[in-house]
DNA sequence: TATATCAGTATACTTAAGTATAGTAGTATA
DNA sequence: TATACTACTATACTTAAGTATACTGATATA
């Protein structure tokens, strides 16, 4: 009895206890999408792979320095891989990881908090919602 | 046969399609966590409702600027629930409102990614993986 | 010859986000 | 009387993030 006790108590403690690694991930993740191109240059590489050019005409309004930079920044954190052809002029392909294909679980989940989210608050008459700043 | 294949067309265009309110609730969830702040306080509060100074002391090196701005932004999105107690001194609690309450699994499917993410990234032998700025 | 394409880079700038430090009112304790 | 507590706010500042505009070199097309 007093080791069942003992055992719930160690229980309920572990999960409070938020492990470093579960903090690290978390924000790798935020990481992955952070700032205010990745997720539309990662959705949009969901759907095939592309070269810079594509990239540039479907995320609208990116500049191709924000590009650039977001595209290395996703392939040193291993998200997108950058392939370059010996073709004239010359062209370069970007694709999802393996990894970064993994992804689409995480936007799913963002994907169905946020239609609940809108509902609840729509059905509770509470303020419109908060437009991100997005410039992060 | 030719009704089937048009359908069958229909349904892969409909998978390129990405509708406007799935990007908009993919925008919600994201601002839920924008900034460097709101993913520990909500953290927090997942363990249950805190004092303002409660948090304070839980989520490390935050200024109460920064604290009491972010709370009213949780609030004002619906995510965060601010009880004033007519005590002396006051005390106010803050507590996840149901909808916040269900953002862990959305951190849940951050905490698969980002181990997932880690191990890929060190069997590979790929560049350390880049730390968040932390500025946004 | 003039223009367009590709995949970017360079420079200067603006805006957003976060920090540092001090202060507020009302009460309670030493 | 001096200090501490609560939950913040005010002001000034620094740093990060994003924008605007122009430009590169090699090649192809009109």
């Amino acid at each position: 009895m007093i080791i069942n006790k003992m055992k719930l108590f160690e229980k309920l403690e572990n999960v409070k206890k938020c492990p470093v690694s579960y903090v690290l991930a978390v924000q790798d993740t935020l990481n992955a999408f952070h700032g205010k191109w990745k997720m539309p240059i990662i959705g949009t590489l969901l759907f095939g792979k592309k070269r810079f050019k594509e990239i540039e005409r479907e995320v609208r309004k990116i500049t191709p320095r924000m590009l650039s930079q977001e595209l290395k920044d996703l392939e040193v954190n291993g998200i997108v891989t950058r392939t370059v052809y010996n073709t004239t002029p010359v062209t370069v392909e970007y694709e999802l990881t393996p990894s970064g294909r993994e992804l689409h679980h995480v936007m799913e989940s963002m994907i169905t908090w946020g239609l609940q989210h809108r509902q609840t608050n729509i059905m509770e008459n509470l303020p419109a919602l908060n437009m991100p700043k997005q410039s992060a």
